[in-house]
DNA sequence: AATATTTTGTGTAGAAATTACACAAAACAC
DNA sequence: GTGTTTTGTGTAATTTCTACACAAAATATT
């Protein structure tokens, strides 16, 4: 047992991971095992440790319950309503995770963690869709000042397949050629050799390679990415 | 005594209130009646009650300890690393808030609570110093996409002001034609009868008003404000 | 093998926005 | 009234943004 003068809250952390398949964005999500919410779906997170951070809690939560290591990670709100878990006063630490999908599919050894598309989610637990949305809006901000799809994209990829990340995360439409030309200007892609056809036929298109070092000069000058 | 199965930390809420006195941005600190860091200066907050969000904790510890209320107050970090409360594991939900100096000077009824100007800041106690620079990283995003001058310069104000605000909080300088341009083209402001006069001499300049209906239908559409 | 389908690659002209820049007039301080 | 400070104003050159269509390359289908 452990006594305080005054009551306490119990901590949690909890873990909207992203992923993009290359049409859509998806989430890393858990069935839980006990009550309450039982068998009902619900962000990966627990309780922060005494002798632990709270990033490095999102962190070790996130490996033991879905098997995963993000390397993109980052705390983006703290939710802290009064009855937002019916068992005790819970406050969660709520992180922002992306993935490259491609490096993951079968590695996640929790039997129960799983890819679900974002526009078809279930109903989840306490209230992680509210915890969800606001990750989105957190994104949608991000990409403005990040190149995210450094993150959600394999090592090598298509400006077409970068396109579609972005109509994705902001839900709008562009011109391809246009896309194409400011992500250039930019230089933040460099042309790597070779060609990767799309699979549903079509001419293969060139094929491009996130340049880290410029990533860093960026991202450190504070810059801004926007269409 | 309340007494719980497994350890739990404490929550508390710090706030960051930045107001503009015309010059320079400033924030209001407090000094600390008790040990630890007794006698030194240090963000206004304290610890969350069971019965209240940790939104609600924010405005009433900053109402209690300052005399302040604030009506622009967001959440924009939790700092839970393990050792930064000495007494005993402490995870704080740190509060970025925006007031009109104009209207509070003298407000504030703990005598202890005072303004202070970013570029002289003392030594402050736990790690609030580190915290109020997240809070000045997180304005500086925030300022591309919320028009915050709305909030930290009085009802009506002149064009340089607005300018010299933009410019004390990005650390930057702009021509002053092409700013008054670019402000004008939003229609955010609206122009109103009268002059202001500087105080240093000088012709006095035109006076506006933010317009609070067109600055809500921005808010909505996800707008961006930038230089 | 031929044909159909899908996707890539490419250019330009008009509109809009951005930048750089200087001097006269108004108000106030002294 | 003289000097000082600050406001008010315009334009030309550059850059960026937008909208838009067709031919060529590769794959899928038969």
């Amino acid at each position: 047992m452990y006594c305080y003068e005054y009551p306490h809250a119990a901590v949690t952390t909890d873990c909207v991971v992203f992923g993009f398949d290359g049409w859509r964005l998806r989430v890393l999500l858990v069935e839980r095992g006990i009550e309450p919410f039982k068998g009902w779906h619900a962000l990966p997170g627990g309780f922060v440790r005494m002798e632990e951070s709270v990033d490095d809690c999102a962190r070790r939560e996130l490996r033991e319950e879905t098997g995963l290591t993000v390397e993109w990670l980052r705390q983006f709100h703290t939710f802290g309503s009064v009855g937002r878990d019916p068992r005790e006063r819970v406050i969660t630490v709520a992180y922002l995770g992306l993935v490259k999908l491609a490096n993951v599919t079968g590695g996640d050894d929790a039997a129960s963690a799983a890819w679900h598309a974002m526009d078809e989610l279930p109903r989840l637990a306490f209230d992680h869709s509210e915890i969800v949305a606001a990750a989105v809006a957190s994104m949608r901000q991000d990409i403005h000042f990040h190149p995210i799809g450094f993150d959600l994209l394999p090592r090598e990829f298509t400006l077409a397949q970068l396109q579609r990340l972005y109509e994705a995360v902001l839900g709008v439409e562009f011109d391809r050629r246009n896309f194409d030309r400011k992500i250039l200007k930019l230089g933040l892609v460099t042309p790597v050799d070779g060609r990767l056809s799309r699979g549903q036929g079509g001419r293969p298109a060139a094929v491009y390679r996130f340049d880290e070092a410029r990533y860093r000069e960026f991202k450190q000058a504070g810059f801004r990415l926007e269409f």
